[in-house]
RNA sequence: GGGCCCGUAGCUCAGCCUGGUAGAGCGGCGGGCUUUUAACCCGUAGGUCCCGGGUUCAAAUCCCGGCGGGCCCGCCA
């Protein structure tokens, strides 16, 4: 190429008028008025206005441009930046070059959204090069990211990388995906959860770890659900759930406000049958903290301390709920809340105290054992956060692995297996810890006001469709 | 897993109820236009009516089955 480009974003943050420069990028409109044309064109991200006239680029260059270049088409541009009539910062083309053809035209104009969800999930390139809103939400997500991993750093974390191929998964309540590896012979699992590892390096002797990646689970897929999503799991010594609820109000309100610029974000809600609303939420700490069984109390009027157990199970059958693997009263519990309070937690509030039966990986409450020193984090109905005390007693995790290992026989195909490995390790001693999980995706729906994980994945699960060749979107040239 | 809705030109959709020549706008292409920006004006091409079967003289339209998608419910501690 005769010119080297700077990106346009650096153009346009600080424009020389009058001076000469080279840009590319993708043309992404082109508007004709006889000898004098005007081109829009992007580059990662950014759009700058394009101008010629048969005088910037000589009679053959404009003839040339005309019959050539299309929409879609990337070119490199050498010229002056000036201002048109109406005030818009545009370079005048005095030289150019066709750098990358496009075979096919984009099947909507550049800033329109395309309708069908379908090809929006499935063509995310087409979704995201022409809709800047759209990249806007990914942009967020990477950049929150970045936040996450500043924040941590910056709290004394360290990042790892654990198994993805696991042979005993675990760490959640899940159904997993089965894969087979060939050079051991043996049938091993994409994980549902990071966490039995990451608490092998709390017993190895690592002080505060993290670790942000996928999580496989083979379950539905619907608004909240991708059967791969992102997870950014912490455990830190010599902590607590209240100290996992600390760290969680400040690491979400800390990434919004570096990456928003605010702590205060909208959200649609239902704010009553059949009504939707945008409704703020406040992220600043503290968050609102409110035990299980009182978030029943006050949002069901149930009062799960006074109900016998046939009331429980009359409860269960009203709004058809089951639990796999044989009744349990904690359980019953957990899935009332699920069913008749979480979606109603719009502004941040962390539900504690789970019973001891439903959490198999957690310390029992140092005051009531029939409780587990567990919260969950809410935010606009959406379950954002998991965190415990983890349980660092092996002899009580070998005897819950047992229980779990029962309710498998009995048909709970999410149970725990048994892992004689990870009690191995707690036996040779695992300090008292926080841990802490956070649904990155779902952090992100709420960043960005999103109410389908689908809008905040990049390439979200979709069921092979027909290959579209020939017929697929944008017509071939 | 259950219910409802959708699938027609590159895109957005009408036509389907009540069977009889497949339409519009945008986009594309051709022409006009020297400061536009969803430019405008004139002209023009463009179809596996999602797939398969059935009914019928005749199916985009009615019936059955399938595929894909959306929403809701269940499930997701």
């Amino acid at each position: 190429m005769k010119y080297t480009p700077i990106p346009v974003k650096e153009v346009v943050s600080n424009p020389h008028v009058g001076s000469k420069v080279s840009i590319a990028g993708r043309v992404v409109a082109i508007r004709r008025h006889g000898k004098l044309v005007f081109v829009d064109l992007v580059d990662d991200g950014v759009r700058i206005q394009l101008f010629l006239t048969p005088s910037t680029t000589g009679e053959e260059g404009f003839k040339w441009f005309l019959d050539h270049v299309d929409l879609g088409d990337f070119i490199n541009v050498h010229g002056e930046l000036f201002y048109t009539k109406r005030g818009e910062l545009s370079v005048k083309i005095e030289d150019y070059q066709l750098i990358s053809k496009a075979l096919r035209s984009p099947p909507v104009k550049y800033g329109h959204r395309i309708i069908d969800p379908e090809v929006r999930y499935r063509k995310r390139h087409l979704d995201i090069m022409l809709t800047p809103k759209i990249r806007r939400i990914f942009e967020v997500r990477f950049k929150a990211i970045e936040e996450i991993r500043k924040f941590m750093w910056s709290r004394g974390f360290i990042e790892v990388e654990t198994p993805i191929l696991q042979p005993v998964y675990g760490g959640a309540a899940a159904r997993p995906f089965k894969t087979y590896v060939w050079a051991l012979g043996e049938e091993w699992y994409l994980r549902i959860s990071p966490e039995l590892y990451l608490k092998r390096l709390i017993v190895a002797g690592f002080n505060k770890v993290f670790e942000i990646g996928k999580n496989f689970r083979n379950e539905d897929i619907d608004v909240h659900h991708n059967p791969e999503f992102t997870m950014m799991e912490a455990y830190q010594a010599y902590a607590d759930y209240h100290d996992m609820m600390r760290l969680t109000e400040d690491l979400v309100s800390t990434v919004a406000q570096k990456v928003l610029g605010t702590t205060k974000v909208t959200y649609p809600v239902e704010v009553e049958e059949g009504k939707v609303e945008e409704v703020e939420i406040n992220l600043s700490p503290p968050w609102k903290r409110i035990r299980l069984v009182d978030a029943l109390r006050e949002y069901a009027g149930l009062d799960p301390e006074k109900l016998s157990d046939d009331e429980v199970k009359e409860l269960l059958r009203k709004y058809q709920l089951k639990i796999p693997g044989g009744y349990d009263r904690g359980r019953a519990i957990v899935k009332l809340f699920d069913r008749l309070v979480g979606r109603k937690l719009v502004q941040p509030t962390f539900v504690i105290d789970f019973p001891a039966s439903s959490s198999p990986l957690t310390k029992p409450h140092r005051e009531n054992p029939e409780y587990a020193e567990r919260f969950e984090a809410y935010i606009a109905g959406l379950e954002l956060a998991n965190a415990y005390t983890e349980l660092n007693d092996p002899v009580l995790q070998a005897e819950y692995f047992r229980m779990e290992e029962e309710r498998k026989k009995k048909g709970d195909v999410e149970a725990h297996p048994y892992d004689w490995d990870f009690v191995e390790a707690l036996e040779y001693g695992m300090p008292p810890t926080g841990g802490l999980g956070v649904g990155i995706d779902r952090l992100i729906m709420i960043f960005t006001g999103s109410t389908s994980i689908k809008e905040v994945i990049l390439f979200p699960m979709m069921k092979r469709g027909q290959e579209l060749g020939e017929s697929g979107q944008g017509k071939p040239r």
